[in-house]
RNA sequence: GCCCCUGUGGCGGAAUUGGUAGACGCGCUGGAUUCAAAAUCCAGUUCCCUUACGGGAGUGGGAGUUCGAUUCUCCCCGGGGGCACCA
């Protein structure tokens, strides 16, 4: 053979021409057709793209060329997560606008994106700081604001010092800034909130219903929820002269059952009923200034002690009128959750046992095990059993006897009746703070006026467009500084006012981006007629990172987004996959200094640098990064290898879901598969012996066999997303292909059969190597374009066998094996098994027992 | 602490509803081709015993259900993740 060695740097960049040129990927207006619609999470513009995105979007390719195939009228759309800090960071390190330096980012990016021959309509591209996205974006938050699902109000934010922003709560991981590491300080501001805790229930209940999604991000959105089910009642105060205290003292409790078994209420730092005691007690404002200082970070949580003060005020019991539970502000009361107020029952609460064994306070055991009510005695650790089958009440006057649910159900009767607490649901889930002090993001459309108050921008004004001229000299928002920006004059009354400085979190804009693609160049936020064909999202891909930030926003945003007529459901993707990292292994010498993998050579079986034969230390395979400098450049790999090899390898072996591991020996073996592939196909090619045999016989229609039943798998992996899967099959058939070839003498071989299963070998491959998958077609003589073309047929009597082969055991030992008819019933099965050579010479001297047959699948003789 | 996932050769990983464990790939070993190499092709490759034929063990460990368990149940151990002074 002569064939040249395929080389992708002349085929695919031609090939992604051909593409382009016939418009192959732009998703039909028709909408008659069936829709796909298929969205990989879009990438933040940061200048080049990295080996996750290349798995990424090779992963959503895939689904996307084969569903095309399939005659679904596909949209794969890109488009860019483009506001955001590191634009800004550019500007100070710079002095570059961050509109300038994102937007040569974004070109950039999808070159190398459009390198990767990636099955996109990229005339629906957008970037989120487009003022035309982001202007729709300020519509809809005056929609929002209209509908009373957006709430100014006052409260004590995460603070980040080093980034001058605030941070949510989801931004906030150990106490530090997200992005910065920098330690949070709470600080009170005046700020924009959208209500998602009013969703909190509906959000948690919906998740039932989204099968498409993974179990574990479903778990993890309930757990972030947080619902929890209780009693709220209010305690009756007095002070230490038993003068009754005017405000009552409300707590939230998942344990009313108890009740009995309390022996003191701790409150939180900043609890009105603290703040009171404070003004009259030195030692309770330093309380409580010790606790503001702790901060907020685990870490200073995790190490504190659960200290306290009394307040001097007592609460009396709500069954026993004589019993007082004194009532201590105390550091691990939070108050944002629940009332911020709890009671204390050390017997079963290890954090109260905790605090009662400090303060020498009682602990008086309510709930006993079933089994051996007798032995109650609490030390160290409290009695948390609470299930109804293992527990009993005890020292609980009418409580006596019950188990905790009927103890539950008595005191919430109890309650109830004499109108002192009420059933409560509490969730943790928090509203949404979207305001943030920074420059390069999405404005607030609205107006500060000093008679008015908040007036929102008028919509005829929108988009608020960000400023070109800005400086970025000094810390804080350019915003507030510029010389005129701010001033305009109120949309009400029309005297002078200023705009709001603040710009939207950037997760508003990734909170409905997928459905602007459906309509991006609407002159509204979304087209509906368009919404209502295109979404939900078929198929969301990306990366578990986001399991509870970006995507609860979006569930919660399509919720606004219906309740203000804007769209027509409430989930926004069906189907969710979060792909694996890629990884790749990490080098570091003695002082923990990280070495690029290249410089670490074996010797010896031991690993050293390859300059300074210094011993080096080898680290886990972990995620890429800069810092630990086990990063590969995907443009250096598709210069080297092509995109269809990277892409191949990326899919292969490991289950998508999983982690993949970067290693220079699977690019090579990608690499060299697609070559393969190559001269199979130019083998074939030249084969001219016109034979008329037929394709119905022998060798050829075993070979087609096999090529069509390999269809039929590759179809289903590639459905479920199993690409590792497909692509073992694919290997599979490549190997008979080259056994087939290789027997020139075959005398069966026809040309016909040749063809057909040499072109829907093509076929498979494409979704893959969608280059070499056209390159080959086109040396099969076809002069249309793959990609076009539907996916091919199985035939169904290909694929069905007449005749199985099934495993023959004596006593669950596999012992021999039959080819049968398909058709064989068990007494047709069990008389051919009996008869087998390896069987009756196993089968001397010893009592068969009984005969198993599974027709179709196994024989089992228990014998002894 | 609570919740979830996971554990299979030297490695990545396959294995419908319980039904031939180790597909496919990498690596390794041997061979062919070559002056040599690269590339390619062929054969072998879970472990142990055996020249071979063959036999035994084997899916983190232990028990159970079953004719039959990687798969189901219980306990334990290892790895990963989520939530967390949440009342």
């Amino acid at each position: 053979m002569t064939t040249e060695r395929y080389n992708p740097a002349k085929a695919e960049p031609k090939w992604q021409e051909i593409w382009n040129s016939h418009n192959c990927f732009a998703a039909s207006s028709d909408k008659s057709a069936k829709k796909y619609y298929v969205l990989e999470m879009f990438p933040y513009p940061s200048g080049r793209i990295h080996m996750g995105h290349v798995r990424n979007y090779a992963m959503g390719d895939v689904i996307a060329r084969y569903k095309r195939a399939r005659g679904f009228n596909v949209l794969h759309p890109m488009g860019w997560d483009a506001f955001g800090m590191p634009a800004e960071n550019a500007a100070i390190e710079r002095n570059i606008h961050p509109k300038k330096w994102t937007y040569e980012n974004i070109a950039a990016m999808r070159k190398q994106l459009k390198s990767m021959g990636l099955s996109i309509d990229w005339s629906r591209e957008f970037a989120t700081c487009d003022p035309e996205y982001y202007g729709q974006q300020q519509a809809l938050f005056l929609d929002f604001l209209e509908k009373g699902l957006v709430e100014r109000r006052k409260s004590v934010v995460n603070w980040d010092p080093v980034d001058h922003t605030v941070l949510a709560n989801e931004q906030v991981i150990d106490g530090k800034g997200w992005r910065s590491g920098a330690t949070v300080e709470q600080r009170e501001l005046s700020q924009w909130f959208l209500k998602i805790s009013d969703y909190s229930q509906e959000l948690l209940d919906a998740l039932d219903e989204l099968t498409g999604w993974p179990e574990k991000v479903r778990t993890m959105q309930k757990n972030w929820i947080g619902r929890s089910e209780g009693m709220q009642f209010t305690f009756k105060l007095e002070d230490a002269e038993g003068n009754p205290v005017n405000s009552g003292l409300t707590v939230f409790t998942t344990r009313h059952d108890t009740i009995f078994g309390a022996s003191f209420c701790a409150i939180a730092a900043d609890h009105e009923l603290t703040k009171t005691a404070a003004e009259h007690s030195p030692q309770i404002a330093n309380f409580r200034k010790e606790c503001a200082a702790l901060g907020t970070s685990e870490e200073a949580i995790e190490q504190a002690e659960k200290k306290g003060i009394p307040l001097g005020i007592y609460a009396i019991h709500p069954f026993l009128k004589d019993v007082r539970l004194p009532v201590y502000a105390a550091n691990f009361v939070l108050m944002g959750y629940g009332e911020g107020a709890v009671f204390g029952c050390p017997a079963h609460d290890q954090r109260d046992l905790d605090f009662a064994n400090k303060y020498g306070l009682k602990v008086i055991p309510v709930v006993a095990s079933k089994d051996d009510p007798g032995s109650t005695e609490i030390t160290d650790t409290a009695y948390l059993e609470k299930d109804d089958a293992q527990t009993v009440m005890i020292n609980s006057h009418f409580l006596d006897g019950m188990s905790v649910p009927e103890a539950k159900e008595e005191v919430a009767r109890r309650f109830e009746n004499e109108g002192i607490g009420e059933r409560k649901i509490n969730f943790r889930l928090r509203d949404w703070g979207i305001s943030r002090q920074r420059f390069w993001g999405c404005p607030i459309p609205v107006v500060h006026c000093d008679n008015c108050g908040i007036v929102p921008v008028n919509k005829s004004e929108l988009p608020v467009k960000l400023p070109d001229n800005v400086t970025f000299d000094k810390p804080g928002n350019p915003l507030e500084r510029h010389p005129d920006w701010k001033k305009v004059s109120c949309p009400e009354c029309g005297l002078d006012a200023t705009r709001e400085t603040d710009t939207f979190d950037t997760f508003v804009d990734s909170s409905w981006y997928f459905a602007r693609f459906c309509s991006p160049e609407a002159d509204k936020p979304v087209d509906t007629a368009e919404t209502d064909y295109w979404l939900p999202v078929d198929q969301y891909i990306g990366g578990i990172e986001h399991a509870i930030l970006h995507l609860l926003y979006s569930r919660f945003f399509t919720r606004c987004m219906k309740a203000t007529g804007h769209l027509n459901i409430k989930e926004p993707f069906a189907n969710l996959f979060t792909q694996g990292m890629v990884i790749h292994e990490t080098f570091r010498t003695k002082n923990n200094e990280w070495i690029i993998p290249e410089e670490a050579v074996q010797h010896d079986g031991k690993w050293q640098h390859i300059k300074t034969g210094e011993a080096l230390i080898t680290g886990n395979a972990e995620k890429m990064s800069k810092s630990k400098k086990n990063v590969i450049d995907p443009d250096e790999i598709i210069q080297r290898y092509g995109a269809d090899t990277a892409r191949w390898f990326m899919l292969s072996d490991s289950p998508p879901e999983r982690d993949i591991e970067w290693t220079e020996a699977g690019a090579e073996g990608a690499w060299k598969f697609s070559q393969k592939i190559w001269r199979i196909i130019n083998d074939i090619a030249e084969i001219t012996t016109n034979s008329d045999n037929c394709a119905n016989d022998g060798d050829s229609l075993q070979l087609r066999k096999i090529c069509h039943k390999t269809t039929q798998a590759v179809s289903e992996d590639i459905e479920s997303l199993r690409y590792n899967r497909a692509i073992a099959r694919i290997h599979e058939l490549a190997n008979e292909l080259t056994s087939f070839l290789k027997n020139k003498d075959n005398a069966n071989r026809s040309s016909e059969a040749l063809k057909e299963v040499s072109q829907m070998f093509c076929q498979l491959i494409a979704p893959m190597m969608p280059h070499l998958a056209e390159e080959c077609w086109q040396v099969l003589g076809n002069s249309t374009i793959l990609a076009l073309q539907s996916w091919p047929q199985v035939s169904k009597q290909l694929i069905e066998e007449d005749e199985i082969t099934i495993a023959v055991q004596i006593n669950g030992k596999r012992r021999a094996e039959m080819t049968i008819s398909k058709n064989a019933d068990k007494m047709e099965t069990e008389k051919a098994a009996l008869q087998l050579e390896a069987i009756t010479s196993k089968l001397e001297g010893l009592n068969i027992r009984k005969v198993i047959v599974v027709p179709g699948r196994i024989v089992n003789i228990v014998a002894s």
